[in-house]
DNA sequence: CTAAGGACCTGTCGGC
DNA sequence: TGCCGACAGGTCCTTA
């Protein structure tokens, strides 16, 4: 499933070959997703042009000459180029078309996705109260730590919590606090100013890099180009339940928390 | 306000 | 082999 990595390469994939194209036409074939896909999205998209996909948190904003098509990948979903006479699979819940002969397909088993419109997609209910790009500037120690104070909830959880701080899923939650040698149990309240500007190091440096590897491929996420991401291999935490830490060779702990799956070394993770 | 749990949905994997 | 439960990359909503 994409996190802000696999998001970011869907992005760099997809953008090249349908920005400067016009929408012909938007297939929908199964309009429940997370939330039912709107009308105003096949009614705004076809005869727009494309100017540009961005990315905004896990969003995919896919801008047009008419407005924002705003597409979330939600667990298992996956956009990609297809040429128009593709054959469309049981999950290829949406196309888009474009004169050029190419198709934009959207394809999500689970349908945790979702697909919205909005002339004005960063006021949009669901992007309006999200916090900081974990990549920018302004997503630093301080604010971290300001925003920390007076909660109990754990580190992991408050570094997942995307009014905190976006793109910062399940996976890359282990990688960073590993790195760090922050225990992910750890009250968030309880984190000092100064393992703040660690942690907020590692976040960064974990997700550049696996945006320069392409993503993490675990079991069916293909970036745009339909290329397998390689940042599995460097994983030091994240599903090596039972295998030795890097550092100190103690067996890597699995925990639950907030109903999601932890990876930590209960030696080096304090 | 915070924290915790449920909800949404399908596919895959391990164990028996 | 076949069946069955556990688990999977997200995040909103409800409840207390």
């Amino acid at each position: 499933m994409p996190e802000l990595p696999e998001v970011e390469t869907s992005r760099r994939g997809i953008e090249p070959h349908i920005v400067d194209t016009r929408v012909t036409r938007v297939i929908i074939r199964n309009r429940r997703l997370r939330w039912p896909v709107p009308k105003t999205v096949d009614r705004n998209l076809p005869g727009s042009s494309i100017s540009s996909v961005t990315r905004r948190a896990k969003y995919l904003l896919i801008n047009t000459s008419n407005g924002t098509a705003i597409l979330h990948l939600g667990m298992s979903g996956s956009v990609f180029v297809v040429n128009h006479d593709t054959p469309a699979g049981v999950h290829d819940h949406v196309d888009i078309d474009f004169d050029s002969g190419k198709t934009l397909r959207f394809r999500d088993p689970r349908r945790f996705g979702s697909l919205h419109w909005s002339k004005t997609p960063l006021q949009h209910k669901l992007l309006i109260s999200l916090g900081p790009e974990p990549l920018d500037d302004e997503f630093d120690a301080r604010y971290l730590w300001e925003q920390a104070r007076g909660r109990r909830v754990s580190i992991k959880q408050f570094i997942m919590d995307a009014h905190i701080v976006v793109g910062v899923g399940n996976i890359y939650a282990s990688e960073a606090l590993y790195r760090a040698g922050i225990n992910p149990r750890r009250a968030a309240g309880r984190v000092a100013l100064q393992r703040y500007d660690t942690l907020v190091t590692a976040i960064k440096e974990v997700l550049s890099s696996a945006i320069k590897a392409g993503g993490t491929t675990l079991r069916d996420f293909y970036g745009g180009d339909g290329e397998a991401g390689y940042f599995q291999q460097k994983l030091e935490a994240y599903g090596r339940e039972g295998e030795p830490c890097r550092q100190c060779d103690t067996p890597i702990s699995a925990i639950v928390q907030g109903q999601r799956s932890t990876f930590y070394c209960r030696k080096c993770q304090t």
